[in-house]
DNA sequence: AAGACGCTCAACCGCGCTCGT
DNA sequence: CACGAGCGCGGTTGAGCGTCT
């Protein structure tokens, strides 16, 4: 990659330390100084975004268009969220992955304060991870098969398990809001900007999904808004309902082996579903694949399980154990692979 | 303590689509 | 219709940092 050495990730340099770099060429590469950003993200305030070639030139900026583009979308954004991808947006990146592929910016529509590159980030290195764990590829059956059947039920009942003791705790009520809200970008915008920015409005709606407290019922998938078979933007056939619960339903009627989904109610293809409707009372589910239950399973020696049979679940704010309880996750799903 | 290794994520690149001329 | 500019998207890279040995 022909970028110029030095190059920081993260790191915001002052751009004196580059003016020796930007006197090799008049584009400028690498990493954003903060008086770049804050050129940008002022001309955007009194300009508004769009037209990236002539805004850079207009904003003084040595940089592409698309170098602009990006660095507002990915980072500068006021309603870009930071922080781990939650329980919920695992499960929806899932989810919207088995349907879309690697459509990441449509993908991106339906999570919030995310962006595409965010979302492929989170693919590549902990789905693709998982993958690489599991010795399959991640665009085997195989490994689809693994995230329909045991990875999203698991992120489903664990979602459950963590709205339970939300309910519980009216600290808790708050803790999903906080999550959602939490590190908007690095810099302060004035009152005026966030009141005019469209961000703030996809902030306010994340924040509002968030304070629901019905995790399962605040998803919006693309079957929702439509009813009837139809196609999306390539040409792809598209089912009216989730392909996730058609898949689980048609697999049990077709197995012997009846998946952990069964005891995912089949949703009505004419009704519009939300998880909450699709995947009734996850938590109750048994694992009876391979002789394993509920109960052999919670009395194996699986890390992180706490004395009530929750995983990685204390009470508190569960995006605090995200990362913890993937681990947990890999042991779940090795175990459930080799029973299969 | 220090070198090796692996992971994360901002940033870049190339391709293809859209739209105006 | 042809062409080019602008833009968006998906794939890839690599610096920095944390962890392991």
């Amino acid at each position: 990659m022909d970028v110029k050495p030095g190059r920081v990730s993260n790191t915001i340099r002052s751009s004196h330390e580059e003016e020796e770099d930007d006197a090799m060429m008049d584009l400028r590469r690498g990493p954003w100084t903060v008086e770049e950003d804050l050129a940008l993200m002022n001309y955007i305030a009194n300009h508004g975004e769009g037209r990236w070639n002539s805004l850079a030139r207009c904003a003084g900026l040595k940089r592409t268009g698309k170098s602009c583009r990006l660095r507002w979308l990915n980072y500068l954004r006021p309603d870009v969220r930071r922080g781990n991808i939650t329980l919920e947006e695992q499960l929806l990146i899932l989810e919207l992955h088995s349907r879309w592929g690697n459509r990441w910016s449509k993908i991106a529509q339906h999570l919030p304060g995310r962006t595409d590159n965010e979302i492929k980030n989170y693919w590549r290195t902990r789905v693709q991870k998982h993958a690489k764990q599991l010795k399959c590829d991640v665009n085997s059956k195989q490994f689809k098969d693994t995230m329909r059947y045991l990875w999203m039920p698991r992120l489903v009942e664990r979602i459950q398990a963590a709205a339970s003791s939300a309910t519980a705790s009216t600290a808790a009520s708050s803790s999903i809001t906080t999550t959602i809200t939490t590190a908007p970008n690095p810099y302060h915008f004035n009152n005026n900007f966030q009141s005019t920015g469209a961000g703030h409005v996809a902030l306010q709606q994340a924040t509002l999904i968030g304070s629901n407290n019905d995790l399962a019922a605040s998803y919006t998938t693309p079957e929702n808004s439509s009813t009837g078979a139809s196609s999306d933007s390539f040409g792809n056939q598209v089912s009216p309902v989730s392909e996730l619960t058609d898949y689980y339903t048609t697999m049990s009627v077709n197995n012997n082996n009846p998946s952990p989904m069964e005891y995912f109610q089949a949703p009505n293809p004419h009704h519009q579903v939300g998880y909450r409707e699709s995947m009734t009372s996850p938590s109750g589910y048994v694992f009876n694949q391979g002789g394993l239950n509920s109960h052999s399973f919670q009395a194996a020696s699986a890390p992180e399980q706490n004395n009530n049979g929750q995983w990685g679940m204390d009470g508190g704010d569960f995006s605090d154990n995200l990362w913890n309880v993937e681990e947990s996750d890999m042991w779940f799903l090795q175990q459930q692979l080799g029973n299969i």
